[in-house]
DNA sequence: GATGGGGCTTCCCACCATGGGAAGGTCAAG
DNA sequence: CTTGACCTTCCCATGGTGGGAAGCCCCATC
């Protein structure tokens, strides 16, 4: 297969392929006389491998550990699990997070009036209201990065 | 105050204070003659209120707008109280997600041995079994994408 | 008055995963 | 042989943040 079908094949693109290829994620694919990389079975299965880490949310971290576990047939499934069970943990804890972001957004908002008025606690809770309703991280970084990890 | 003041003071570092100011979200600060920038107790509130709609998870995009509305003593309340429950209807999307990401997840690791043997139930659902426990997102990208998105 | 240290300025670089695109080589179908 | 689709490498941009360099400024201390 070029780089396109298994591209296809995997729901990988192309950019992507040669992204892992470069960082180490999957072994440099062998090239033709003109240079073109060649993948087989083995590669597009572990492609979707990938795939699929990712759409589980996975970092790309864990996903290395993952696929040095996939290509070793002598892994014991334990070292799997506890992978996976840390990353359930951890998309337990960010669940938990948003939820308490969204119950006080939602307490504030159900305090607003919503009519033509400015006055709006929203706004004053914003501005440095310390009696918040529901506890939200103090650190300086938003939710979002503390994510993408 | 000077930018390192403000920066104590607001919670935001001096470097993300410089980098508002050319993005647009504040109004460039005024200068000392000598090209300092100068804020006073009005953009230490408004640097603090960025900080905290950061910490709620609310993006750049959704700031802006509240910043615009802080500074409008004409404002509706009903705007501020929209966009404060769009951003709880996207939390609590999310929050979904993650959730049957975890769960699925977990149901895996929990058919999995967890010994040394090398057989996992983990590694070939990624492989490519099609049976899933639960639905997951099949887009390409993942959900860090779309939450930061 | 000179000197030193810390704060300020701008500008560039890096991260991460991803896409866009240009310039140039290759392959297969017509 | 031409054409168009595909491949190659290389550079650039994203967004929010930090790191760091080069150079200017201000204040305190000698």
């Amino acid at each position: 297969m070029n780089i396109g079908e298994v591209a296809t094949a995997s729901g990988v693109s192309a950019k992507m392929v040669r992204y892992y290829e470069h960082v180490g994620l999957i072994a440099p694919a062998p090239r033709t006389e003109a240079g073109y990389r060649v993948y087989g079975q083995r590669e597009m299965h572990l492609l979707q491998f990938i795939r699929r880490a990712r759409d589980f949310g996975l970092p790309m971290e864990r996903i290395k550990q993952l696929v040095a576990l996939w290509g070793d047939d002598n892994r014991a499934s334990r070292d799997v699990k506890r992978l996976a069970l840390q990353h359930v943990a951890e998309l337990r804890s960010k669940v938990a997070e948003l939820n308490a972001m969204a119950n006080t957004l939602k307490e504030l908002a159900d305090q607003c009036h919503g009519d033509s008025r400015p006055d709006c606690p929203i706004l004053r809770d914003l501005s440095g209201n310390e009696h918040r309703v529901t506890q939200v991280p103090k650190t300086g970084r938003g939710f979002r990065d503390r994510l993408a990890g």
